[in-house]
Order: structure tokens, then C-alpha cells, then sequence
DNA sequence: CTGAAAGCGCTTACAG
DNA sequence: CTGAAAGCGCTTACAG
């Protein structure tokens, strides 16, 4: 294939002005026939949309927003499009945006605070409805300054801890329940739970959720530290666990993240531990970078899609009721997925997911 | 953690009229400040800053473009931002768009026609300088109407065959070439590759690159079809192969993606066959998703942030230089990434990436 | 049902 | 160095 012919010069867009021209009316009745068609009479209309085509006239957002004084559109700033959460929360609130008839613009923040500032300066200088985050660290600073400047934001899977906005959660102490207990269900009785510190919200809730149910069920946890959560961590969990003598080893490790966990299959194979044979093995997140691996990974699912729906919700409403709004926090629920990591290789992959529980309200 | 206040009831922003009063000097003047501030005496200026910050002006970008009659946005249309390369694209693009001063805007079209148009007319609605469209299909009815009217347009790892726009593509045959090559350099003389019907440009050319490679050679290569191009193809394709009589059998198999070839690798290992001991395995694509499988998995890089980077100079060349600039295609080359699945346990995953070539330019 | 006119928040010559 | 005024492309009462 060979190379291309000049650009044509920038052209000017038809405006609003030049469609009335074309076809004989006013600017004021283009206008109306683009937002209140039914007060036109049906020639007149007819006429103005033949212009509309033939011209290829594409309406000024930007104009419409700023003499209407409203705007479309939200936008959503991602920590990370990389994780496959972040993708599927895009992807739910697109289509709630949608069902809304508004448009929703996305920014990755790319584990950057400061792109993640730049990213809330430039939606609140194009004047969206309202902004959806999903921070890494405490956004604090971030969403007070563009709230005190008067626009909307939801916060998504980070709690902040404060009522002064909506905040959308997936139950993290849940998930470390649900996979204690789904150990615990197989018969195992000394678990390890492979994380790193509390620092981040999920590590620590998480964490509270595998103690609980361990404690309760009178079994024995060993916590193994690790600095690092994706898979670069499984080398060194894994030499832990195979260095003890096997009568005090676990018999079920649950990894933090998936990326994590999938690392220690691998490197528990190694080391020659057949799993789940020699020990059961599940992540956390059900990120789909770890998926197929060695051994197909049991996880616990985020529902990704239904906290960008929630999220758009709880934005809407504030945005259409103002004042009238309260401020609430969704949490969402997690759920299981066994996989041959934990149940064997007789277990069906991807169809034992259990289904979630019904999204709590809170606020 | 519990409830929340109501919403402070939506304030208005304050404008630049505002600023100018607190300050006690003119509109233009503050607009001056923002735009020219080497032509406002120190104090004047100093007035200003204190009254935006007092404030918290935020300059209105709606109204700035449609005053100053240029936009500093760029819009990146995606097909699947599930796909990391996409999100690799983004990332480059996002980097390069910064560099230059830009700001550039997410749209996921997820594997849509429909959605993907919405997002291109919203674009130009919002009246951006231009689009970066990464397709799934033949986008030309897109990007004929976006044209037309004059919005510049990149299209992105898709080859339109045409010289109207600027173009940057991967060279797909390279990176089939390339992965034969891999395979026979490591002594392989009878190959298999598996992929879908060439309905899709990179099956297709990557199929180009594999026959060629094994052509020249003299070896010989079976070529086995699926369906389903991710992981799901993998049990298909995995039993054709055990099927085969040991001396028929490939020693060598190149799955035309990532997926594919991360479900080959886990169905031949359930069939009794040895990865690579007794069949050598590699995907295409260094789909993240596809990491850390069983074994892991030799493949073929696509540079994905060198084309987010590369096109957006392609665009900024395009709006900056008008009926100057001249369309052309930006060939990005693939490497090699050779990780276990081909080369041996003993083989330091990662570690062995050829650098690749530089960029040709063509057009 | 249609048009004339003010106004949204900014930029930019043009005067002073 | 600063200000007054026109204009960007639209919407929206308000008249007719």
C-alpha cells in the first residue's frame, strides 16, 4: 500500500446559522426543531432536516452547553485500566450512562495521583454533570476541591470514609469470608492467607473477613507476609510453604490477589506440591490476567459492571435532585467462583459461580 | 460507617466576569492573565491569581473553544479495551497527547459498530481536534462521515487500504514471520499453526508471515482451523493435535493469539503431552490476560504505546499543518518474547525480549 | 407555528 | 498596560 494525497484544507463545520439559510428559516426554528420538533410544523421541519443532511451539520456541543446551561455528560477517572475490575466498572456505567441518555468520557489515571488531578481539572473545566472516581489512595484532596467547587463525584471502591459523598464499595471483608469458608466447606483446617500490609483498604478488610471465619470455625490460620501482590510475590510465599515439614503445612493457601495467587501455583508446582492435591490454592479480584493458568484459579468475583451501574445511579440522582439529594454508599457483593485450583480437576471451570447477594444500602 | 448529608445545593461556578470583579479590573484583563501574562504589569496580575484563587475559577473549556475557535482535546475511540493492547494504545497516546499539550479522552466501544459511532459523532459534537479510531471492522463509513465534515482521523491497527487518512498499523507478517522463525530456529521442521478464517486482518497476514517463514525454510507446516479465536479454541485444536500418530504430529504449534494459545497449552497438557518437551507451544499478541499461564508463554510483542505515541503525532501533524500535511502509514514492528512454553524451564522468562525494530515509514 | 433578540462564558483585535 | 465591544454557536423566553 502506497502513500496518501494532501489533507483537505480544515474545512469550517456548517453552524446552525448556515442550516436555517439553506433551508429559509430562522436560526430560532432549527433550534426548534432539533429540541422541541413536535412545536414545528411538519413541512417546515422537513425542510430544515433536507438542510441538516445535505450540510452534514453535526450540533456545537459545547455551544449547546454553555446557552443551556446543562451538560450531558459524565466523566470517569480510572486508577487503572490495566486491572480488569476497572474495565468492567467502565463498561457498566457506559451502558447506565447510556440507558440515561448521557455520555460518559474516560480517563486513566494510570496508578498517577497527579494525571488523576489533571484528569479532575479538565473534567470540571468541560463543565460535565458529574465526575465518577476510582482513586488508589485517599482522594481527599482531589474530591474536595472539585466539590467544594460545586460539581458532583462518586466515589468508587474506596472508602473514604466520609458522608459528604456517594461512594460505591465492593464488600471486601466479605470476599475474605467467602473464601476462608469456601476452604474451610472442602474439608481444610489450616489455612494461610498470603497478603501484605494493611495499608490498602482491600489487604486489611479482606484479611478481617479470612480471620473471622477461621476463628469461628475453630480452624488455624498462618499469615504469610509479602510486599509485593502480583504474581512477583509467589515465588517467595511459595518457598515459605514449602519449607515447612508437611504435617504443619497448610492444606489451603488464599491468596490476596489473583495475580498473586496464580504466581504461588506456579511456583508451588514447582517446588513439586501438587495442587489442589498437596494444597488448595485461590486468588482474590478474579482478574482476567491471571486466567488459564498452570491450574485454573478458584477466585472471588468483584461485580465490576454493577458498581459502574450503581455509580451512575447515585450520580444522576444527585445531580437531577440537588439539594434533595442524600448522599449514600452502595455495597456491592462478591462471589465465589470455584475453580480446578481448589476443587480439583473434576470441578467444572466458570460454572460453579455462585450467585451474589443483593447489593446492600447503606446512607 | 454510616449516612450522609444532603448535597449542598448545586452552586454555580463562579466566571470570569466574577474574578474580574473581585479583583477590580476588566474581563479582558483576566483574560488577558490566563492567556498572556507577560502583557499584565506584575501587581495586576498578582490581583487576579488572588481573586481565581479565592474564588476557585476554573476557566469554562466549552466556552474558551468556542471563543477562541480551537479545541485542545483528542478523542481515542477503542474496540475493546478488555484487549490490553488497547490499553497500551491509550497509554501512549495519552503520554504523547500530554506532551503536547493536549488532553486526550476515552471512548470504549466494546467490540460495538453502533457504540463506536456514537462515540465518533459525540466527538465531533464536542467538536475535538481530532479522533484516533482503533476498529474492530472496516471503519470506512465512520470515518467517511467524521471526514467529510472535516475532523481529522487516525485509524489505528486496522489497515483501510487507503490513502486518505493517516494510518499506523503493526506488521502482523512480520510478527507471524517473526514466531516461525522462532520455532524453526530452535530446530522445528514440522510447524502447526492455529487461527480463524482469514476474515480478519491479522489472522490473515499473520498467516503470510508463518508460510513464508516455513516456505523459505523447507519445513513443513500443518495449518489447523478454529472457530474461536481465545482460550475457548484451545481444547478443538488441542485434540486434533493428540489425535495425530506421534510421528505425524507437529513439534511445534503457533496459535495465532495469546488466548488461544494459553488454552492450547492447558489442553495438551490434560491430553498427556509436554510443554515443550513434547510439542513447543507460543501465542501472539502478549496479551496480559494470557500471563502466567502453566507454562509460560512464548509470544510476539505488538508495541502498543508506540502506536498511541505515533498517533497522535500523526494527528497533532494533521490539525497543526492543515492542507500541508501529506497521509501517511506508520508500520510499527512486533518482537519476540520468548518465555518457556517454547524455549525450556531453564529459559528466564521475560528476560530474552528482542528490541525491536525501528518504525518504517511509508506514504 | 415562526422570528428577533438577549445571553451563556469566554477570546481577541482595537483603542486608549 | 488596560478596557470596551464584537463575536464564537447555540437556547430560550417573548412577541407576533
Amino acid at each position: 500500500m502506497s502513500s496518501g494525497g494532501s489533507a483537505r484544507s480544515g474545512r469550517v463545520k456548517p453552524s446552525m446559522t448556515d442550516v436555517a439559510a439553506r433551508a429559509g428559516v430562522s436560526l430560532g426554528t432549527v433550534s426548534h426543531v432539533l429540541n422541541h420538533p413536535e412545536r414545528v410544523k411538519e413541512s417546515t421541519r422537513r425542510r430544515v432536516h433536507a438542510a441538516i443532511d445535505a450540510l452534514g451539520f453535526v450540533r456545537n456541543s459545547q455551544a449547546r452547553s454553555l446557552a443551556a446551561g446543562e451538560n450531558r455528560t459524565i466523566g470517569l477517572v480510572l486508577v487503572d485500566l490495566g486491572n480488569t475490575l476497572f474495565v468492567d466498572i467502565a463498561r457498566g456505567a457506559q451502558q447506565e450512562a447510556t440507558a440515561r441518555g448521557m455520555t460518559l468520557l474516560l480517563a486513566n489515571s494510570d496508578n498517577d495521583d497527579d494525571l488523576q488531578d489533571v484528569h479532575l481539572d479538565f473534567f470540571e473545566g468541560a463543565r460535565v454533570s458529574g465526575i465518577l472516581l476510582a482513586p488508589m489512595t485517599d482522594p481527599r484532596t482531589g474530591v474536595d476541591r472539585v466539590r467544594r467547587r460545586g460539581t458532583p463525584v462518586v466515589v468508587l471502591n474506596y472508602d473514604s470514609g466520609r458522608p459528604d459523598c456517594c461512594t460505591v464499595l465492593v464488600d471486601n471483608e466479605q470476599a475474605g469470608h467467602l473464601a476462608a469458608r469456601h476452604m474451610l466447606d472442602l474439608g481444610h483446617r489450616r489455612l494461610a492467607f498470603v497478603a501484605g500490609r494493611d495499608h490498602l483498604q482491600p489487604v486489611r478488610d479482606r484479611r478481617r473477613g479470612v480471620r473471622r471465619a477461621v476463628t469461628d470455625a475453630g480452624a488455624e490460620l498462618v499469615e504469610i507476609p509479602t510486599e509485593d501482590l502480583s504474581a512477583g510475590g509467589g515465588p517467595g510465599a511459595a518457598a515459605r510453604l514449602a519449607a515447612l515439614p508437611a504435617h504443619r503445612r497448610p492444606d489451603a493457601v488464599i491468596a490476596v490477589t489473583d495475580l498473586l495467587g496464580m504466581g504461588l501455583v506456579q511456583e508451588l508446582g514447582r517446588a513439586g506440591l501438587a495442587v489442589p492435591g498437596d494444597i488448595a490454592v485461590m486468588g482474590c479480584d478474579y482478574d482476567k490476567r491471571a486466567w488459564g493458568g498452570a491450574v485454573p484459579l478458584t477466585s472471588v468475583r468483584m461485580p465490576g459492571e454493577e458498581i459502574g451501574v450503581a455509580a451512575v445511579g447515585l450520580l444522576v440522582d444527585e445531580v437531577a435532585r440537588g439539594g434533595e439529594h442524600r448522599h449514600e454508599t452502595v455495597v456491592v457483593q462478591p462471589s465465589l467462583v470455584v475453580r480446578e485450583s481448589s476443587a480439583g480437576r473434576e470441578h467444572d471451570p466458570l460454572v460453579a459461580a455462585r450467585s451474589p447477594a443483593e447489593p446492600r444500602r447503606r446512607g
